[in-house]
DNA sequence: CTTGCACTTCCAGTTACTGGAAGCTTTATA
DNA sequence: TATAAAGCTTCCAGTAACTGGAAGTGCAAG
């Protein structure tokens, strides 16, 4: 498939999925015209890639997490370790993500535009305030 | 306090901390001999940005919800529609990360880096596949 | 009193895109 | 069949969000 219909079914601009390719990220095959030429399995790398970037991680990141599938070379330990590093720092994003969502969700429902000067979302946004 | 106790307190790098306050997402006091101030609300907005950013929100997506607190010209109405949209994202991070997790785990507990050539994880870490 | 560390500003470099120009291919319409 | 629009290509420049380093000042400890 054409990059305009990756795009579509992965959620990225094809300007980011040509920059993708740039840095290695993929290697679509190329039709006669020139034209790139999308697998499937192309468009599950992209999708991949759509999530995780806007989960906050890293390009390298990425790399790393998609290196777990596909590279027959990684050691069983090698694979499991990285995957159990995620795994953690993916424990504490949800915790982090669940704490916003409970303050934004106090905000809706208990304030009411009226913004005393004592309200104290901040420290709620913040997470448990350090006092020390 | 200072820039380095604001950094320890915060988890974000000096420069960082300086960078923001360059694009107004803050304002610390200065002291006499021209060093940054940091209050404990300072620091609680800090914080709340390190997290936020964090979890991939953009440095307007974290303005916006700085604008939460603190702005009393807003109008209750106008609040509620911003933090609502931002719920709706973050119950989708929430979504996205937990499928993310469950992937790992699943990668963890049942590959045992032989590495399969039909080893599907890679349709888990892209999400519910797309067939269409 | 001087050594060293934290702080200051400023400017340059990096990461991860993003927009736009110039040109070729394909597709839809007259 | 002509031709216009849409989609693809590469390349180069610009933006967002930092990040590193230089050059200089403040301050606390030995």
């Amino acid at each position: 498939m054409n990059i305009g219909t990756a795009s579509e079914k992965s959620g990225l601009p094809a300007k980011t999925i040509r920059y993708y390719e740039d840095i290695g990220l993929l290697r679509p095959d190329r039709a006669d015209n020139g034209y790139r030429d999308y697998s499937m399995s192309d468009v599950h790398r992209l999708r991949f890639l759509q999530r995780s970037r806007s989960l906050g991680f890293s390009v390298e990141e990425c790399r790393q997490l998609l290196s777990l599938y596909g590279d027959k070379e990684r050691e069983s330990a090698d694979v499991k370790a990285l995957a159990e590093t995620k795994l953690t720092e993916i424990d504490r994003k949800l915790a982090e993500l669940t704490e916003l969502r409970n303050t934004l969700r106090h905000l809706v429902h208990n304030c009411h535009g009226d913004s005393r000067p004592d309200c104290p979302i901040i420290d709620g946004l913040s997470g448990r305030a350090q006092t020390q």
